[in-house]
DNA sequence: TCCAAAGCAAGAGCACTGCTCTCGATTGTG
DNA sequence: CACAATCGAGAGCAGTGCTCTTGCTTTGGA
């Protein structure tokens, strides 16, 4: 996969990496409403002028790191569904869940980026697409596992239309899970990014000190809301 | 309360309200980031450095917009509990969450604002708190009154730590909810506001098309996942 | 090997922003 | 009436995203 490359193409490549590194420091330090090309150029020596052949204007800037945000929480997502215990889906679904709200504590303004207000006049690329729906995938593919073990209790989620989107929904992912189920787990994905959301924006300010703990619960409650069992012991 | 007050005195509260109003509709057009001090004065027919004079700075004119759309979410979901049936306590909290739906999709811009990411720099000044909680207490009041009727299923929440950060909360609300639907009342705050903002931040695109029917589901099951009850016909 | 073409950094410049300061004019009150 | 507080206007500062032109360097083909 890794081409061959002129010298020229190379250092290109290179420079953008470098000033998309240089402007997800500034990202996580002040946010993106403060993320300045210039003070990127200015950083890494160059004039403003000569970032836009790399980057030709501040909202492809944006989307790179959006792109780069959407990859970082959906891997560590996966790898924490990977790394739980294969038998009990529920520990798996909140480890998911976990997964996210340590990441968004951890990357907050990458976070807001992603799940907060979009950037006034941005919309989103077809380019995000993809990696936006990591985790969504790690959740459906916990289900879809605790489906096969019997361990995805069925639960009905009455209207035509909405689980005619579900079914579109999982055949677009090509994943496998009953429209019910995934309709459930539409909304407890949302929910989840709610828990998530309030907690880093600080809404739970004065109102929730006991955070993991308490989000410990509502994850796992989420989970045996859309179905999913533990294994009798 | 109407104090009389001088003519100077009374020019001055209607400017600064013409500021505002002014303000919340370029905010309501193009955003908070895109929001301008400059062409607010502009629109408005006087001087930039004039507008200093009854806001200090730009932060100071946004809060008195988030103050404003506190209030302004928070009233129409006070309106949707007192105009619901009182006998059914689902129905009321379906109510309550429709309504915050409904103004939020209403008003994209101003919830932005206030459930969004926050500005950068920017901390919630304490004169915010008050308007941000009435949707919640709103939320409180119809499990209040389930309670009451013996429509609140006791729902346990199994952590002394959160328990108490419940019953804390509720003290300070000057409220008389259990403290474990108090606790299973805030995951629910949050997973609402994670539904109406996945909607309002178009995270929904191409994922739920029957938007207003998956809501009231999602709703409906919020409501009973925090004990509500209808009661028996 | 040479040369045109393409890629590039730099600088100047435009229109905009939030904010400060100063300077007169206006206003309400002692 | 006089004085002090208040106010609007204007200039100005430092910063922003972005464009355009000017030369220099690298590249790939003849």
């Amino acid at each position: 996969m890794t081409r061959v490359t002129g010298a020229r193409e190379r250092a290109r490549t290179e420079i953008a990496e470098s000033i998309k590194a240089e402007a997800r420091r500034q990202l996580a330090d002040a946010g993106a409403a403060r993320l300045s090309l210039r003070a990127v150029a200015r950083e890494l020596g160059m004039v403003s002028s000569a970032l836009y052949r790399y980057y030709p204007s501040r909202d492809d800037l944006l989307t790179a790191l959006i792109i780069d945000a959407y990859d970082a929480v959906g891997s560590a997502a996966e790898r924490a569904v990977a790394a739980a215990p294969a038998a009990d889906p529920v520990v798996r679904w909140t480890a998911a869940c976990h997964a996210v709200r340590r990441w968004a504590l951890a990357h907050p303004h990458e976070y807001a980026l992603i799940y907060g207000s979009p950037v006034p006049g941005y919309a989103a690329p077809e380019a995000t697409t993809g990696p936006a729906s990591r985790v969504a995938r790690a959740l459906i593919g916990v289900a879809e596992e605790a489906a096969d073990s019997g361990l995805l209790a069925p639960a009905p989620f009455e209207s035509a239309d909405v689980l005619r989107d579900a079914e579109q929904l999982v055949r677009r992912l090509g994943m496998r899970l009953h429209p019910a189920a995934m309709a459930r787990l539409t909304a407890a994905w949302a929910q989840l990014f709610g828990l998530v959301g309030f907690e880093v924006f600080g809404q739970f300010h004065d109102v929730v000190h006991a955070r993991e703990e308490f989000f410990d619960r509502a994850a796992a409650d989420l989970g045996r809301g859309i179905g999913l069992r533990s294994p009798a012991a």
